[in-house]
DNA sequence: CGTCAATAGTGTGTTTCAAACACGTTATGT
DNA sequence: ACATAACGTGTTTGAAACACACTATTGACG
């Protein structure tokens, strides 16, 4: 095992500005060639993966910290972030936080905090996969990748229960809100958009009644036709016309399952 | 105003038996005479209501602390709970905390605990409504009772957006579970499912339809006829078949909207 | 060099089932 | 008998499931 942190100057030297036993933990989805992405950094000392996390400052609300986090971790601003789940067990991560932090040092109250029991909010996030420069923090973790969701190594903590959560509550929300929106860049093919609700609800959908739906939804405009990168005919591009989209979300969308 | 409170017992003499910073707020449905009805506390030092809530013990989990939290106030074991959302902006409460509490007392260390910020775990709990004592803890508030959810009064804290939120996920939710199973005693009718149904929905549904679904689902068993109450014909009275009814869970409800 | 197979996308159906809506019947008490 | 509310059996309508045909693109090959 690596030896024990010293360093956890980014908590404040006292941890003093921020909210005792509260955490945040964020699921960043992403798509990119036809799979669901996630976010995850990498715990040095364990070898292992989490969800990307932080704390809550005594100055901002626990919707700020998580928005504060994201953009730590993906460099990105306007994210679209949803609260999903508060994981409050006793044992949460106790198992995996023991002997990581040094108890002797000069932070030894940080250590003291850091130990001590955890409450933690899930938040999810869906992000343009292109856009994200993932970033770890350089003191717990070391790394900070995208990893196929399907292909996801055990997290730590509780960070697998989290992942099914934030899941589940996106399969309910997919069919009131277009998640499209804020997973692709500017332009995208009904395919790719099928892709995408298939790999949320993980299971495939009938093409044509999913374009009848998405088109006469009326928020979507074709704007061209792509060039083909392969044998076969090239797909129409479409946008979201914002306008409309909004105006959908106020009446309630209904996308059925 | 009421004389600031000192006796604060009901937190232990430190509060070191509770996570700072962390409470929680039950939204508590009954179903009586046709009507959604919701459990309420009154503060005596404010005139008004809330939301019963409490405190979480550091030796258990945040969904025990509701489990517990909801026995005192209705004498109840073993009740229907979900957790809703988690309450996280910095200044929900500040104002009608203010003033509450005596800073000089013995307990001037509890006393702050308790005005430091807050974050809040909502739940919202189902229960039949003649099995439920309402019971005020007696320091903070001195009467609990139920009020029909439509005639509430304007509520504490940020307790109004609570209950729109609770109400939000029972509605959610009201296509996957049949809550009728923990709003009822043993038996109901189906008109009376229907208007609890309706009266989460907030709009009403086609008798004819409603009732080929929940008889379609195969959970319900009928058991004789009631008598009638008034110059009518008596409804039939149903009871959930409880094997049949947790089969349909796995599998997965679909009870439509 | 044309055409054909392979691939992936698009367009227009029919069938099937659930939701919306209409109408008539049964039980009960005044 | 009539007023009331519950119950039962429809038809119509719209969405989901499923079938089939057409289009565009490119590389292989006679």
């Amino acid at each position: 095992m690596a030896k024990p942190i010293q360093n956890i100057e980014f908590l404040g030297d006292d941890a003093s500005e921020y909210v005792a036993h509260l955490a945040v933990d964020c699921a960043v989805f992403g798509f990119h060639d036809g799979e669901l992405k996630i976010l995850l950094t990498h715990w040095h000392q364990r070898g292992r993966w989490s969800l990307p996390g932080g704390f809550v400052r005594r100055d901002e609300s626990v919707d700020d910290s998580a928005k504060r986090i994201l953009r730590l971790r993906t460099r990105l601003d306007d994210v679209y972030l949803e609260q999903f789940h508060t994981f409050g067990s006793v044992g949460r991560g106790d198992a995996e936080i023991e002997g990581m932090f040094e108890t002797g040092g000069v932070h030894a109250a940080v250590a003291e905090w850091v130990r001590d029991r955890f409450i933690s909010v899930g938040y999810y996030a869906l992000v343009e996969f292109s856009q994200v420069t993932p970033t770890a923090d350089g003191v717990l973790t070391d790394e900070c990748r995208w990893f196929d969701l399907k292909a996801r190594p055990p997290l730590l903590f509780d960070h697998d229960a989290m992942v099914e959560r934030a899941l589940a509550t996106m399969r309910d929300q997919l069919g009131h809100r277009p998640i499209g929106l804020n997973l692709f860049p500017g332009t995208f093919t009904l395919p790719e958009l099928q892709r995408l609700h298939e790999a949320v609800l993980g299971r495939e959908l009938d093409r044509r009644n999913f374009q009848k739906k998405m088109l006469d939804l009326g928020i979507l405009e074709r704007v061209g036709q792509r060039r083909g990168e392969g044998v076969r005919r090239a797909p129409y591009l479409y946008r979201f016309d914002l306008p409309r989209y909004e105006e959908k979300l106020r009446t309630g969308i209904s996308m059925g399952r």
